[in-house]
DNA sequence: ATTTGTTTCAAACATTTGTTTGAAATGGTG
DNA sequence: CACCATTTCAAACAAATGTTTGAAACAAAT
C-alpha cells in the first residue's frame, strides 16, 4: 500500500499528464498549431492515449478547458465580492491587475487566461461553452463595477463600449505581445511591470470613464 | 492588338489574380489556415501556379503584403499632415475613425489592415517587414499626435502607454469580434456603428490622456 | 513553319497530423 | 496460476497540404 501510493505519487496515472501537458501546449500553441505528438511526448505518452483516453485531440481539448476552469476556481474560490471597503478606482485597478496576471504568469495559473485569449481570436466550437461559463460571469462583474462608476443615469450601452474599453487594454498586451516587444524592444512583463501597466490602465480608464460621464446628458 | 487588348483587359494575368485571391484568403483565415489551393482555385489557377510565379506559399505571403501596402498607399497618398487646421481630439478621432474602417471595412481597402492585425496575433516570418514598413510610422504618427495632446512635460513611456491604450480600443473590436458578438447579440459593425465606436473611443481616451497628463508630476 | 522561352496543367511526391488497430503488457481477482 | 478488464505501444492508415515534375500549350521571334 505504502509502494502503491509512492508510485501513484511519482508517475502520475497518464490522463493527468495529458492533461497538464495538453494545458501548457494549447496555451502556447493554440489548438490548431498545437499537435497530438507534441502533448503525448511532454507527457511521457503513446500517441494513442490521446484517442484512448478523451476520444481525440477535440476531447481533450474540451476537458483542459473544463480542468483549468477547475483550477482557476479553486485558486480564487469567491473573487466576485472585495471583502473590504475599497474606492472604485482600487478595485478597478484590482480587476486589471489580476486580469494581466491571469495572462502572463507562467504556470498553471495562466493557463486558463491564455486560453480564453486564444478562444478568441481563433475560435473553436469550444467558444460558445467559453463565453457563457466563464467570460461571461466576468463581464457581468466588471459591467457591475463600471455601472457604479458611470453612475445610475448611464445606459446599457455605454457600460457596455467602457467595458470594451478596459478589457481591451487588458487584452492587447497578450495579443499584440510579438510587436510589442519588436516596436518597443525592452519592454518586459515581469511582476513589477505589471502593476505599473496595471496602474496606467487603472488612471487612463478612470479619466476615460469621467469623459463617457460627462457626455451622457 | 484590339484582340489582345481585350484579352488582357478581361483576363488578368495568373499572377495578378492570384495575388487578389490570396490577399482575400488570408485576409480572412490568416497564413496557416490559409491553403495554396484554396487561393489557386479562387484564382482559377493551377496548384503549380503559385510556386512557379511565387516561389511558394511564403513567398506569395509576402507580396502580398506589398501588394497591400501599395493599395493602401494608392488610396491615401499622404495621410500623415492633416492639411486643416482641426483640435486636437477632432484629429484623434479622424485617425481612430480610419483605423476601424481599415479593419472592418469590406473588400480590398481592409485587407491590409486585416493582415496586419493577423500578424499581431500570429505572427510569421514577415512580421519584422510589416513591424519596420507599417507599423512603425503609424506607430510614429499616433505618437506625435498623442504627444501634442499630453504636452511637452510627457515622458517617451507615458506617450508609449498612452499610445497601446488607443490603439488597444481599436484593435480589440476584430481581434475579439467572435466573443463580442456573442457576449453582446446585435453588436454591429457597420459604418453608422463604426463612427458611433470611433466616437466613444476618442472621448474615452481623451479623457483617459487626461488623466494620465494629470499624473505626471 | 520552326524555334525558343514562357506559362499552364495533371499527376505524383513527401511530409505532417489525427486517428485506428491489433498485439503486448499490466494489474487486480478468483 | 489462470482469467479478465484496462491500459500501453509500435505500426499502420487516411486525409490534408506544400511542393515538384515533366509534358503539353502557348506566344513571340526568326
Amino acid at each position: 500500500m505504502v509502494r502503491i501510493k509512492a508510485k501513484v505519487a511519482l508517475v502520475e496515472p497518464t490522463r493527468q499528464q495529458l492533461l497538464e501537458a495538453a494545458s501548457a501546449v494549447f496555451a502556447e500553441r493554440g489548438f490548431r498549431a498545437a499537435t497530438v505528438r507534441q502533448i503525448c511526448q511532454r507527457a511521457n505518452a503513446n500517441v494513442a492515449a490521446v484517442n484512448y483516453h478523451f476520444g481525440g485531440k477535440a476531447g481533450l481539448y474540451a476537458e483542459v478547458l473544463r480542468h483549468a476552469h477547475r483550477c482557476a476556481e479553486e485558486r480564487h474560490p469567491n473573487v466576485s465580492v472585495s471583502p473590504k471597503r475599497l474606492t472604485p478606482a482600487r478595485e478597478l485597478e484590482i480587476f486589471v491587475h489580476a486580469f494581466l496576471q491571469r495572462l502572463f504568469d507562467e504556470g498553471r495559473t495562466a493557463w486558463l487566461g491564455k486560453l480564453m485569449s486564444r478562444e478568441m481570436v481563433e475560435p473553436t466550437a469550444a467558444l460558445d461553452a467559453v463565453v457563457e461559463e466563464q467570460i461571461q460571469p466576468n463581464s457581468r462583474r466588471l459591467q457591475d463595477l463600471l455601472r457604479r462608476l458611470l453612475g445610475p443615469r448611464s445606459s446599457a450601452e455605454q457600460v457596455r463600449l467602457c467595458e470594451m474599453s478596459v478589457v481591451s487594454q487588458c487584452l492587447f498586451y497578450h495579443h499584440c505581445r510579438p510587436v510589442i516587444s519588436r516596436l518597443f524592444p525592452g519592454f518586459d512583463f515581469g511582476p513589477k511591470a505589471l502593476r505599473r501597466l496595471a496602474a496606467h490602465i487603472t488612471r487612463f480608464s478612470m479619466g476615460g470613464l469621467q469623459s463617457a460621464k460627462k457626455g451622457l446628458g
